[in-house]
DNA sequence: ATGATACTCGAACGCCTGTTCTGTGTCAAG
DNA sequence: CTTGACACAGAACAGGCGTTCGAGTATCAT
């Protein structure tokens, strides 16, 4: 008649909880009440759901708000509600003209794009990005087609193997490419093997204005 | 002395509480209740807050579950727990294999991708959406990479001008291309001008799995 | 003037809900 | 056998919170 929980950790009971309130939160749009989660996962006793929560929450996965009604959330995976990144649009890249960065820009970001933190690489959350449009075919070279959206970590160095948004003061020209340093400058790549590779010779300006983190083509039929 | 609103619609009032709501809801991770609200925006009667709320409720710009402690959230756009989508990601796509989207796949999906709903172009809400990963350089042509994540919508039939995943059984090829229509047949064009079109004969079979709905890159360094 | 409409206040009501306390049965360790 | 940790029940408490109601004020068209 007893549910007993040897190891300590999740059992069945916890897990039947973690997905009621998932399943209730997608219903509803907000959290169970503590009485609701024991109806419906057969508790009869408020105290033993706060008990349970209290352990969810010890491992982790689950966030409370005490003393506020349905003040309850789960943690990462089983978040219904996955946590959104709101990444302002600072304007359009082309070809010719700079990047301007969050920083240094005129404009503040009329709109902006939501990307849900699950799909962010490697931990780059949140800080430090910025959206821009691409605007024309000049980044066909870097499998990137016009409309296309671009997040990008504003950084000022960049690593091996980096896909950078870079100003080449002294041709005009902005664009994306993998960066790599090499001993008598840089090499920038292009993504698309077809495309030849642009050398930089160390003592040309070389303004890296971003880290180019993720690329967003919405599909629109098109002529 | 009296804050008088002529025309009908959102005054500043509403204005501002639809901006504490949000903010709140950003930094408590859940929403206010009408008391709060009342003392973040000067106004000291609970009807008062109430009165607000149901004329926002009545703009559409927010949704109340009555009776719920703090059982409000924001709708669209100002919604700053956005709504997600959850896009199951059903396997992989490359050139030689034909695509199984999910009712004939018998893979469950691992996977999932999480997508804003702010991102998806068009409406395309929800059903019926799968997620493949590309494998292989084969789809360079569409400009898609090798990793990339394609967001597809299950269709038989396309538009002109949509792009589309299609199976060409004759071929055993498997190929994302902007789809038209054409009077002996059906025109196969790549999204790189750089490629030639795919010409299919009207009685050559031309099996259309779905509709590409977005494109998603996520960069890694790379060698 | 007058009534209608929009807006505001304050207070009270009562349910909802998290919290807490007491108690019981089980099981393993000493 | 005793003890203590663990799992659970039930009840009562107190505060949070949405709701409702009566009443007052300002603006405006009639």
């Amino acid at each position: 008649m007893m549910m007993v929980r040897k190891s300590k950790g999740i059992g069945d009971r916890h897990r039947k909880i973690l997905d009621f309130i998932a399943s209730y939160q997608r219903e509803h749009k907000h959290p169970p009440s503590i009485r609701e989660i024991g109806e419906n996962c057969d508790i009869s006793s408020t105290s033993v759901v706060n008990y349970y929560l209290d352990q969810l929450e010890k491992e982790g996965l689950l966030e409370r708000d005490r003393k506020i009604s349905r003040g309850m959330r789960l943690t990462g995976d089983n978040n219904p509600l996955g946590d959104m990144l709101r990444v302002p649009l600072m304007g359009v890249i082309q070809a010719g003209e700079p990047i301007l960065v969050p920083s240094e820009s005129p404009f503040t970001p009329e709109d902006s794009v939501e990307i849900a933190m699950s799909l962010m690489p490697a931990r780059e959350k949140g800080k430090d990005l910025f959206a821009l449009q691409v605007q024309g075919d000049s980044m066909i070279d870097a499998m990137i087609n016009d409309g296309d959206i671009v997040i990008l970590k504003s950084v000022q160095d960049a690593r091996n193997g980096e896909m950078v948004a870079v100003w080449l003061p002294e041709r005009s020209e902005t664009t994306l490419k993998y960066y790599y340093k090499e001993k008598d400058g840089y090499r920038l790549q292009p993504a698309n093997p077809a495309f030849k590779p642009i050398l930089v010779k160390k003592n040309e300006a070389l303004d890296i204005k971003g880290k180019v983190v993720m690329v967003i083509r919405r599909m629109e039929r098109q002529n």
